[in-house]
DNA sequence: TTACTGATTGACCAGTTAATCAATCACTGA
DNA sequence: TCAGTGATTGATTAACTGGTCAATCAGTAA
């Protein structure tokens, strides 16, 4: 019996949507069961109290990312497709649109007082760093870990600039802009 | 008697200070009014509205920066000096603070449902980007609006990093970081 | 059938908070 | 002295919200 699981989902998904639509984290779980279909109390009997399933949620959209990468990763062959495969997931419209992006935006804010929304954010971003500087190495040497703190840093500020701006930017402009900084960075590295 | 102004003052860096330690734009007008050491209602009676206040906040932000970016370039001579001292004045200690960091990544938060804060989140944009293509022009021709792209959104990502990990990331390193990305984009383009 | 378990909810509560307002207080100009 | 004005506040309210809980419902194993 699933039902459980799908409960759960709905939910983090409707919590998801809902910090989406509403641009903020000041959202109630009132309003997010609503839209999930069901009452306030089941979201608390299945998660205890907001802030799980807060966390929940961005366990959900960290988990998301984290599939499209490893996919678009195991995809490419030698280091350089796999930079591109890399860089190219972190701007798949499953991850780069308003509702996702308005949510990790405020994850950011969570972490501002939650030490696992931290501890997570932290993990999102140390994985992205040593996916870079696994295929950086062999391209660049020595400079592989400065480059990829420069482009993992170019990453997270679009995404920012996508929060503000999501007219003007989609994902393949995105993708050919830190592309276009990957060559400048590996071209100087040479 | 400015006591208006002065009062007024006094209410916005308090909602700096009460945004970044809570970090959070969920910050009632009474702690932030009994910060400086008035009553809310004193707070009303200025700003009218609590999101009023908070538009109060970023401007007065908005300002500091402008300034500090304002002073730095006067002080350069030449293109490259003042490319690089654009950058420096980004990570000055005022703004590049956890104080202010977290209050900026609030605003972005607010940006979501105020259509005057997105304006003014906009105006920072613009005046960045147009402050770099400036002095890239002569350096690097018709990449220069490209380039800004990407050192823009570089430094906007190292403001986000800063709010999530504020130890590990000073002012220096940040600099040091965009001026080594800007040489290798300059030097790509020469 | 019967007993049991998990799913689900409506009603409720206690605490919080934005905003209001009538009432002082301090000062100034006439 | 006196009237007028802006600064300032304590008290209050109306609305909202996180969380609890007792009760019901649906399914299932014995």
């Amino acid at each position: 019996m699933g039902i459980e699981v799908r409960r759960k989902r709905e939910l983090v998904i409707a919590a998801i949507e809902e910090i989406g639509a509403q641009g903020s984290l000041d959202v109630t779980v009132s309003k997010i069961a609503r839209r999930a279909g069901v009452s306030s109390a089941l979201a608390f009997h299945y998660f205890g109290d907001k802030d799980r399933l807060f966390l929940s949620a961005m366990r959900y959209v960290l988990t998301i990312y984290g599939a499209e990468v490893r996919a678009a990763l195991a995809r490419a062959e030698g280091h350089d497709a796999r930079l591109r495969a890399l860089i190219h997931a972190s701007f798949t419209p499953s991850n780069f649109c308003t509702t996702a992006i308005a949510a990790w935006l405020n994850f950011y804010v969570l972490a501002q007082r939650s030490p696992e929304a931290k501890r997570l954010l932290r993990v999102y971003q140390r994985r992205l760093h040593s996916n870079l500087v696994h295929d950086l190495k062999p391209l660049t040497g020595a400079e592989a870990t400065a480059i990829a703190e420069r482009i993992g840093g170019l990453i997270d500020g679009l995404y920012l600039r996508f929060a503000l701006t999501p007219a003007g930017l989609n994902g393949e402009s995105a993708t050919a802009l830190v592309l276009s900084a990957l060559d400048h960075e590996i071209g100087a590295a040479a």
